[in-house]
DNA sequence: ATGGTGGATGGTCCA
């Protein structure tokens, strides 16, 4: 079963790369974020002709998550619970094939300090209650998503130079660290320890090209789901398109 | 310290 995440930046715009991707690799899921479209004009057809069901919970201009999978979708739910903070659409869930997938679009948060960084800051808190409250770790659970975070200084390309800034700061990586602590392997790194495998790269002064980027696109998993597997890639392939998205999909494959 | 680029939108906001 391959589960993979990927921020598009714009479904509507990269919905010729989405479908060709989906068609080479098959995943079983997809989780997406920055879809920024309204529910109403998701491109639901055109991804059903190519055998994927969606589930998608949009906004006009920014955010927007979805779940796609060529399997059942069952038991979706959009948002926080408690229905605050949803005035930002960045929260999906569903299960397929009995797994438990939570897709989030974790706020960018600007820069430490600013008033985007402490919605950010209160949205990690938010996230870790709600998984608390409402998932069991003892099932087979996924958190993936961009996280807006690289958790290690080897997830960054200049460790020293972006000390303390945003998606490095401590704070930041302290509260996601309370996350995983729940229960979830960072399943990127059960087999790679290596450094400058980045998964988000700014369109700004040929990042990319020299490759200035951090790993931010995550897939954790439930401790009986990460002892199931095989590998985990960062796809590049994608980012090397004339008009790519800022982000290179992340692909997950379990026993 | 600033700027650079890209998307949605229709003058800026967001990343």
């Amino acid at each position: 079963m391959i589960i993979s995440t990927w921020n598009v930046n714009s479904i509507s715009v990269r919905l010729p790369q989405l479908i060709e991707w989906l068609q080479t690799h098959k995943p079983s899921v997809v989780c997406l974020q920055e879809t920024k479209t309204v529910d109403e004009k998701f491109p639901l057809k055109e991804l059903a002709e190519i055998g994927y069901n969606c589930e998608f919970y949009g906004e006009r201009s920014y955010n927007g998550v979805a779940i796609l999978s060529d399997r059942p979708i069952m038991n979706v739910r959009k948002g926080f619970i408690d229905g605050d903070a949803d005035s930002q659409r960045r929260l999906i869930e569903a299960e397929v094939d009995s797994v438990h997938i939570i897709n989030v679009y974790i706020p960018n948060g600007s820069a430490v300090g600013s008033s985007k960084y402490e919605f950010k800051m209160n949205w990690l808190e938010k996230l870790r209650q709600h998984i608390q409250h409402n998932h069991d770790m003892n099932k087979q659970l996924v958190l993936c998503g961009d996280f807006n975070i690289a958790t290690e200084d080897k997830d960054c390309y200049n460790p020293e130079l972006v000390k303390g800034t945003i998606m490095v700061s401590d704070a930041e990586r302290e509260s996601l660290e309370k996350i995983k602590s729940l229960g979830f392997v960072d399943t990127f790194r059960i087999k790679n320890q290596e450094s400058g495998e980045y998964s988000w790269w700014d369109y700004r002064m040929g990042c990319f090209r020299r490759n200035m980027g951090f790993r931010i696109d995550h897939v954790w998993a439930s401790q009986s789901l990460a002892a199931l597997c095989d590998s985990v890639l960062i796809d590049r392939a994608p980012r090397k398109k004339e008009r790519p998205s800022d982000h290179a999909p992340v692909i997950a494959t379990f026993n």
